[in-house]
DNA sequence: GACTACATACCGACTAGTTGGTATGTTGTC
DNA sequence: GACAACATACCAACTAGTCGGTATGTAGTC
């Protein structure tokens, strides 16, 4: 009965996720994710040793989640790995929806208040952003030489494109909080997909 | 004598800034900043109503004092439009050190913990991130033009480059905390000044 | 210039409420 | 009956904000 979806550790996961990504994670506090989760604190403090350890597992539940979403996603279905990438892209505008709590990143916001004082956290934070980085890399690389056969430190500029991608697209999100508009984000990933366009020689007006 | 540097509530606010930006705003409390400022609760509270004033104020006291370094900045003096915007992000890029709480944004940084709960607060922080970006509109349209005489919707496209360009800083920002690392965020600079250079048409690799 | 009246700037002890975490149950299941 | 999965009651530490008080002006007035 109490099992209203998957466990309850899941369910204090998915109640983090969504507190955290809207009020931050200083600001949630545990009876937060409690009430929340429809759980006790004796329940949270059964699954998790601490708040800290909580925003860990939070991080990896994210990174797990994400992916899962990434992975199930059509874009990867093009032939052209050009292709792929700007699919990607548009995969990823087309995520920015209204409600802003509902498309940012969990661990964009967790990791600049935890960086200084939660190394723990912040790595968490960092294996999810560069896990999800690294998905990119293959098909980026094969796009530069698709455009530029003569393209040379293929995986190193792809990497550097990849964790581009991701510090375009966190940023897209903490302005658009300051404006509370959706429109602006959806403006920067347009402006990065522009970019790749021309890096792969794919120029076209946007 | 007490005037150690600047007015006491200049100090309040110095020491906001400094103190925000690597701990965040719910982290920091009133005490840290009284300790920072060398002054007394008391004292804090004779110069600002509350904790949100305070921050309502330093975001303010932020644009101030940073718009001052960029008007100060050499790169206004470049004849050509398109080279003082390039030249904008040389400096933006110069400014990244090795201290990662030396060249973030605490704009960026306090509205993502603000944005939902404290709309004062976030309106604030917007309003110093685009008065910020309005000061690039002028010098990315006449850049555009000059590449491009036809260009039509110079104004809406400088305006929306001018925000994509600080979205790209405030991700930097974001994925070099994440990474504990200033280097990815010059490589977001570096790939902006590179996505600018494109629609200048001043290819050159990079 | 002395005296009153009032303002500004600041101190630091105090409080009411909050927070992460603990200690001690209770309930179901093998 | 042992153990996992919870719930309830509670605590010690912390936090924003208050309050009484002090020190130093400063303006007016006689």
């Amino acid at each position: 009965m109490p099992t209203a979806s998957g466990s309850s550790r899941e369910r204090f996961l998915d109640a983090a996720v969504s507190v955290i990504r809207s009020r931050g994670l200083h600001a949630t506090t545990v009876d937060d994710l409690c009430s929340a989760a429809g759980l006790s604190k004796g329940a949270f403090f059964h699954h998790f040793a601490s708040k800290e350890e909580l925003a860990i597992a939070a991080a990896e539940h994210w990174s797990v989640t994400t992916s899962r979403r990434f992975a199930d996603a059509g874009y990867h279905e093009h032939a052209d790995p050009a292709d792929r990438v700007l699919g990607y892209l548009d995969f990823r505008a087309s995520l920015i929806g209204a409600e802003i709590g509902s498309y940012t990143c969990l661990v964009g916001t967790m990791v600049q208040e935890a960086y200084a004082t939660h190394p723990a956290i912040r790595d968490a934070c960092a294996a999810s952003i560069v896990g999800h980085a690294e998905t990119l890399e293959a098909d980026i690389a094969a796009a530069l030489l698709g455009a530029d056969p003569h393209t040379n430190d293929v995986a190193t500029r792809a990497a550097s494109l990849a964790r581009h991608t991701q510090a375009v697209l966190q940023g897209a999100f903490v302005v658009s909080k300051a404006l509370d508009d959706p429109k602006v984000a959806r403006d920067s990933v347009r402006h990065l997909r522009h970019y790749f366009e021309l890096l792969f020689h794919r120029v076209q007006r946007v």
